[in-house]
DNA sequence: GTGAAAGCGCTAACAG
DNA sequence: CTGTTAGCGCTTTCAC
């Protein structure tokens, strides 16, 4: 049998005090007496009162709820992001609404704007949309943090990961062990990160590596689907857009009966705790979750204190060498000529 | 600059109705003229109005939020359920806040007060509180339901992914396979989950079979931490409470120099998506995370409507045989007697 | 069909 | 220090 919920009236009445006292105490104000700060807290114990908080983010006008919006949840990268995020928004005293767009870059404006409307503020995690899609959701006067997309908007928070640097290392790696085709297994068709880390990966053409980007989109089974192309580009190293696509990728080579690294090569990126499990243990890129998060919260309550946006953050990452790279099998192709 | 946020008071000053007429529009009532309507929407998209959803919360009485209370965001499993979730809640245009216990089941208790709060419905996976702890939640007139426990409050909903027939399947399995010596790598000390899945592991004794427990705790790490005390049983195969742990068990057994399954067989439990993509894949029993999803929100939806909590929703599942079983490697070591 | 007005429960001036 | 009062923006009787 439910009882009715107290509200502060009732506790003012119980008290023998006015609700504005019952507020102050709740609010935290130092300028209650004792004696009345004890009569409404006892009072309050007596009732099980609990402030509303539909009532006071309608009064305070917050709701001290932050959106977060990524991309996919079947991701354990964007997992771990959300992990840590939640981890500084409790200890914030704030709450997260998470939404996940399944990878559809076209829904993301939709849903945002949607999310905006109950939130405090908004996080997007790798958002895909254009531009002035993204500037015009800081256009609601409500802090916008982008994570792990450049946006230059002046408007909007800005966290970054910058895996070039490692992932250069990465392609200086391949090279050094000889491997002289690589594909790179594409993440997301609009992905910002997939431009950057293609970018980064063509750095193979310094080293006289012939490099095939194979068409993906960034889940298990994209990663699943390139290995045919990967083996009838005749590649012996494979450069997967994150880990899932490399866990993906390994597995469909192996059914292909290739080996790894003894036959094809293959790295991820992102650095998931399941990356050093598998068999071979992956070589990949950290993805630095728990800094990015702290970062992201920070410049969150930043802005919800009023800063303007601060300058982007840029987290440095590294490759990590496991065992999924290995010398290549083969001598290098003659090339035609 | 952000343009001030339109309210339903200035939609009806320039539309020239009523604050009572607009509000009907946005709430589709049938009973306002085509004419006035029109002026309405039209007013709304002029002014691009929104209604305020935390004062129409405080109006209604309810959110649309629904809170989701889970054990450890680094398990995909749980990852997936929050999916599918996620997916039904959008569909009934409700939102999803996630909050995450680490594990820790001192911390459901108030986390879950704390967050029943803020929404309309609670939702509890795999909660290791106890049953006074969990039907006490249900006090507050809010639905509760509860995933993958089992509870017999009649106040909160129940749903079970029930893998008892298939955990027996699977130790017959083994069994089959000339098994002697099992190890069963719990999973969180509190779990009704673990309880269960160690009941019927235990039908090993059926088929004479020793089977040893080893201290885990459901994450990766604990599934790692769990090898060498496999290996020190002289286990030549090891049930592991989830996938998680069977990953973290299957890299420290091949730290320690044992092959999978030629040497030691793994299962695991919940069959994530990565299960089949690991070397060997692993033999798991499935989770039925859409349809536990499902379910879940169906119950809860049901509950919203006023409904009373329907009796427990039960789902079967079934064993998977994959590769990370195999048969014994070694005969049966003679008893001592 | 439409409007006026009384809340929903709380906060924050403003008086005293 | 404490109480009174006017909102926050929307929903919903209750009259007309």
């Amino acid at each position: 049998v439910p009882k009715e919920r107290a509200t502060i009236r009732m506790v003012a009445q119980t008290a023998g005090v006015s609700i504005a006292t019952v507020s102050r105490v709740f609010a935290g104000a130092p300028s209650v007496s004792a004696a009345l700060r004890h009569r409404v807290t006892e009072a309050a114990r007596q009732l099980d009162y609990t402030p509303h908080p539909v009532a006071r983010s309608l009064a305070l006008g917050r709701t001290q709820i932050v959106g977060l919006l990524v991309p996919n949840l079947a991701n354990p990268s964007v997992c771990g992001l959300i992990k840590h995020l939640l981890g500084e928004a409790e200890r914030a005293d704030h709450r997260l609404v998470v939404t996940d767009t399944d990878d559809d870059p076209e829904s993301e404006a939709a849903v945002g704007t949607s999310l905006l409307q109950h939130v405090d503020a908004l996080i997007l995690c790798a958002p895909q949309a254009d531009a002035e899609v993204l500037d015009a959701l800081a256009g609601h006067g409500k802090p916008v943090v982008v994570v792990n997309r450049a946006v230059d908007s002046p408007r909007l928070g800005n966290v970054l990961v910058d895996d070039t640097a490692a992932l250069r290392d990465l392609a200086a790696h391949l090279a050094s062990l000889g491997h002289r085709r690589v594909a790179y297994l594409r993440g997301p068709s609009r992905s910002w990160q997939d431009a950057r880390r293609w970018q980064a990966v063509r750095s193979l053409a310094e080293h006289g590596v012939e490099v095939t980007p194979v068409e993906g989109g960034g889940r298990l089974d994209d990663g699943r689907r390139g290995a045919e192309a990967v083996l009838r580009a005749g590649c012996t190293a494979v450069i997967a857009f994150n880990d899932l696509m490399a866990f993906g990728v390994m597995a469909a080579l192996r059914e292909h009966g290739a080996r790894v690294p003894d036959d094809v090569s293959v790295t991820g990126c992102d650095d998931v705790p399941l990356a050093r499990c598998v068999t071979p243990t992956l070589t990949t890129v950290r993805g630095r979750l728990r800094e990015a998060g702290a970062a992201t919260w920070r410049m969150v309550a930043g802005m919800l204190g009023g800063a303007a946006p601060e300058r982007p953050v840029v987290l440095e990452t590294e490759a990590v060498i496991r065992d999924s790279t290995g010398p290549c099998p083969r001598p290098a192709p003659v090339r035609a000529g």
